[in-house]
Formats: C-alpha cells, structure tokens, sequence
DNA sequence: GCCGTTTTCGGCCCGACTGTTTTCAGTCG
C-alpha cells in the first residue's frame, strides 16, 4: 500500500522533535515542521507525485534534502535519518516534553544532569526533591510537575466539535461584554476560521483596562484552573477541559489584534514576511513602519497595505488565499442563504424520528424549494431501512404529499447501501423510479483499502447513482475514515458525473475541507446536506457551509443552490 | 533545512507570562 501524506508529516514531526530535544538549530527544527504541515494539507499524496516524477523541491518548504527523503519514504517506507536519531535518544525523552512547564531545553537538562528519560524517573526525582538541584529548575515548576505527573496523562491534542464548544463561547462573550470598559468581544482562532474542531478558544476584547478584564475572566464559573493571567493576556481552562485563551488590546490595534489571534499561523508567518519584506513589522499591535503605525484598526486595513483584498477567515491556511488575494482572485465564497434545499434527510419510516409532513413543513419553514426524502434501504435492518416494497409504498405516499404543496416538493429518493461488492442494496427497477439516489457506504469498514476504492468506484460508475453520501466515512474524534483512496474517487466522480455530498453532521463534516478543494479543482459537482435526521437538524446546513467555504466553493459549485429544475438537470447523468 | 527586489550565504515571525533570576531563559501560542 503507497504510504500516505500523514505518515511521512509524522516522520518529520518526530523529526523535529528530537531534533529539538538534542538541541539542534532551530531552523532545522522548523523546516522540518513546515514541511510536516505542507504534506498534510496537500490533497495530492506523494506517492503518486514521486509515480509521476514530479518535481517535489518546488513545493513550497521542501528542498532538495526534504525531497529525497521524501522519495526514499515512498520507496522503502523507512527513513534512515529519523532511525539513526532514534538510536541516540531514550524513547521517552519526547514524552517528557509533553508536561506543561518541559520543553526540549529543560528536558535535555534533565537528561544530562540526572539521567532522568522516562515519567517514573521524573516522578521519583521531583517526591524527592532532587529536581531543585538542578538550575533553572524551582518549587514552583516541581509543584506544577508534580500535578502534572499525578493526574492521567492529557490526552495528546485533545480536540473539540466545533458545534460543541458554540454555546459555552457565546457564553463567555456575554459574559465578558458586561465588564465595564469593555468595547468589543470576539472568538478569534480556528473557531472564527471555522475548522471542523478547535483546540481552545481564543478570545480577543478591546478594553483600556486589561487587569480589570483579565481578573473578570479568570472569576469565570467554569474555569477549574488559570494558567496564567497577566494584564493584557490570561489563559485558563474549563470544566470540559477546553481551555480559553483572553487577549486585551486597545482600539487602535483591533484589526492587527484579530488578524493575528485568527491565525492560521502559517498564514500569520507569510504575512510577517512579507512586512519584513518591505522593512516594516507586523504584530498584534499594528502594522509598523519604524516607530509609525501604518495600519492596524481594522484588518481590511492591514490586508490593503500589503495589496491584497480582505481574505475571509476560513481561507486563511496559507494555501494559496494570499496570492489569489493579491491577483483579485478570491472565490466569492457560499453562503447559507444560497442553498435552495437539501438532498438528505431521514423520516421515522427508517431512523429518523420525525414523519414526512413534519420533515416537509421545516424545509418549508426554512425557505427551501425541495427536500430529498433519503430513507436507508434493507440492508441496515438496525436502521429499519427500507425494501423495495415499503419504498414503493413510500413513494406513493410522498406523490399525494406533494399534492399539497404549492412551490415546494418533496423528492423521492433512498440513501442505499453500498454493499461489500459495489453493488446497490436495491434493484435497478425501484431505483429508477426515485428522482434521487443516493449511495453510501455502512458497513465493512475495514476492507483493504484496493478493495474499499474498488468496492466506491463501482458505486460512482453505476449510471442510476447520483450522489455519494460521506464519502470518507470518518466520525471525528471516533471513527477514523476506512482506507480509501480519495484521489481516485474524486477523480471517478468528475469522469462519471457522479456528485459528492458534504455532509454536514458536526461530527461527520465529510467530505473535508482538504477533499472539498481538490474537488472543486477536479471539476466534481458537490452537494451540501445534513443528513438530518430530525426536523431541528436540517439547521446543521451552517456547518457544512463553513466547511465549503474552506474548501474555497463558491455558490456556483454547489448544485442544491440551484432552483429545482436547474439542481434536477445538474444531478442527471 | 529552506530560501532569494538582502539571491548561493546568512538570514529565518513576534511578543507575553512565569519562574527563576538579579537581567533573563524557557515555554507557549
């Protein structure tokens, strides 16, 4: 099996790490990272870039060293460098550098001075005190080690739902407007650029008077530990075990304030280049030019200083959004109110909880054209799903719904299995008479990944098909996506006509980003639904709207933005 | 280790907070 994107990211990531720990240039550290990032956020894997003999040093962080090793990984799937580093430093060095207050310098000082490599020897060294013999090293640091040490180990870059972490910031913005002197309060961070999770929150306020905020933020009910809390910044952490970070800065450098606490850092570091560039700096203060601040108010401002448009929020990963900006070619990206309906959704004649009128009546409510009715088929009996005969009932059933309606329709359709083999879970002949079919994978997860691309590009080829539902299959934080070649599917789906679902339950948000992009690029029609399967859930519409945005879909992309007969013209194949 | 209106060497984003110092290093974002 070619190796993946991911694998080769943490070979460099653990790279750096050690790299870090032994006290290397920490340039080379970070070129190591940077690479790491750019592997993971490209959607062509390198594997078939180094099949196609492409020239891997053009990417932006990789050279020529990070290219053969690159090429030597694809090759054998090992990476000499990282073995012969791993040889010279203790295996538990790097978890050592996980515990709040250790970084690479003071666990190399723990390491030469005590030989201590692992957590037992750190715990043994700390109850007895031994720890402050060592410099740099004080009550204080061993306090905080020492609770570290006693509580289970964090779970590493432990993330959370965006949609689970909404109410709890909404909240906290409350809140934190009530202080007196506080002029404006805003969620910066992947939480405003929309990531699928956030792993904190960052929270930036105007105020003159930072101690007075910060001591009001650190009084929150829910905050079970500070961090640290200083005048101008303070960061603690919730009952949930999110933690929130707080930023005050004054009006005049709101805009530079909120660019830079948006992030994304890369896309922070190219912006700080180019200020560099042109000898001015750039930093949450404002844009300077020497001592005078250029620009900084507002981040329209900033953007306009270095010729580039405002780029909105959810493009700001440093793939490629700053140079479009500069040439006038941002995407006019989709909005909610662009979608005209949705293609998938259950009723209580398969899991859903609600009936069909009641499905129908909230599409209405929301102003939709059309609602896709997609129960699933027999083969998910934990589901109820659906047999050719209780379908051929449904559909009558919808016909004399739709009797009903005035400028508004119901679709028939199913979201039918992909079975083992690539072939539907219902026969031709009931298929023909839906409007809509949708098809999805339940089951199997764990084929080999030639068999599960083969088993979903059988299901793309099949003409009666028209969407594919989750194509990866993942749920995040939980179910990892089976193994599939994305690549190829998204290639199949332009070839054949065949659309891909965005689907929109927070904890699915699949296609990704990443996938949603490379889409677009293949020319692949996409479709934004929810999957819901309850009435309240047809809102979850905004959460795969956030993700087509980060994936650059303008509403022209998306084929539920079309009026009824356009959309229906659009899905035939 | 990468990169180039500072081009093949010498730079590499920037600042706050903490704990340990007695002017600053390490960590973190």
């Amino acid at each position: 099996m070619p190796v993946e994107n991911a694998e080769i990211a943490d070979m460099f990531d653990e790279m750096a790490d050690l790299l870090e720990i032994e006290d290397a240039n920490p340039f080379r550290v970070r070129a190591y990272r940077n690479a790491a990032r750019t592997l993971r956020r490209m959607p062509e894997s390198m594997a078939s870039l180094v099949a196609k003999n492409a020239d891997l040093s053009a990417l932006p962080t990789i050279g020529d060293d990070l290219e053969g090793k690159i090429e030597e990984i694809v090759a054998t799937g090992r990476m000499p460098a990282l073995e012969n580093l791993k040889r010279t430093i203790p295996p538990g060095l790097v978890a050592l550098s996980s515990l709040p207050g250790l970084g690479p310098k003071r666990v190399k000082l723990l390491y030469d001075q005590m030989g201590i490599h692992d957590l037992k020897d750190l715990t043994r060294a700390v109850e007895s005190n031994e720890i402050l013999d060592i410099p740099g090293f004080g009550p204080k640091l061993r306090d905080r080690l020492r609770d570290a040490l006693g509580k289970p180990p964090p779970i590493a870059d432990k993330r959370f739902l965006i949609a689970n972490v909404e109410a709890r910031a909404e909240t906290l913005v409350a809140y934190l407007e009530a202080v007196p002197g506080v002029d404006e309060v805003v969620v910066a961070g992947s939480f405003r650029r929309r990531r699928e999770t956030v792993g904190d929150l960052d929270i930036l306020v105007v105020a003159k008077d930072g101690k007075a905020v910060s001591d009001r933020f650190t009084g929150f009910e829910d905050v079970v530990e500070i961090l640290a809390a200083g005048s101008t910044k303070a960061s603690v952490v919730l009952r949930s075990g999110l933690q929130v970070d707080l930023r005050v800065v004054p009006r005049q450098s709101y805009g530079a304030a909120l660019l830079y606490f948006t992030g994304s850092k890369a896309h922070n570091i190219t912006l700080r280049n180019m200020a560099v560039d042109r000898h001015w700096k750039l930093n949450e203060y404002g844009l300077f030019s020497g001592n005078a601040q250029i620009a900084g108010l507002t981040e329209q401002d900033i953007y306009e200083k270095f010729g580039l448009a405002m780029i909105p929020p959810e493009l700001r990963e440093d793939r490629g959004e700053i140079a479009a900006a500069r040439r006038g070619l941002l995407p006019e990206l989709i909005r909610r109110d662009d979608i005209r309906g949705d293609l998938h959704a259950h009723t209580d004649w398969s899991d859903g909880s609600a009936s069909i009128t009641d499905m129908g009546a909230a599409a209405l409510a929301l102003g939709y054209d059309y609602l896709a009715i997609t129960d699933h088929s027999q083969h998910l009996t934990v589901a109820n799903g659906l047999d050719p005969g209780r379908l051929a009932r449904q559909i009558e059933k919808i016909d004399r719904i739709n009797a009903t309606y005035q400028g508004f329709i119901l679709l028939k359709a199913s979201e039918v299995d992909i079975l083992k083999d690539g072939s539907l879970d219902l026969p031709d002949d009931i298929l023909k008479q839906l409007d809509i079919v949708v098809a999805a994978i339940h089951s199997a997860f764990d084929l080999p990944r030639e068999d599960q691309t083969r088993r979903m590009l059988k299901a793309i080829e099949n003409p009666l098909v028209n969407i594919i539902a989750h194509p990866s299959g993942r749920l995040i934080g939980k179910r990892a996506p089976y193994a599939i070649d994305m690549e190829r599917v998204i290639a199949a789906a332009a070839a054949n006509g065949c659309a891909l679902e965005i689907n929109s339950q927070p904890e699915r948000l699949d296609l990704n980003d990443v996938h949603i992009k490379a889409a677009k690029a293949a020319g692949v029609k996409l479709v934004l639904s929810t999957d819901a399967h309850d009435p309240g859930s047809l809102d979850l519409m905004r959460y795969g709207i956030d993700q087509a945005r980060r994936g650059w879909l303008e509403a022209g992309d998306v084929v539920n933005t079309r009026p009824l007969a356009d959309m229906m013209r659009r899905l035939k194949r």
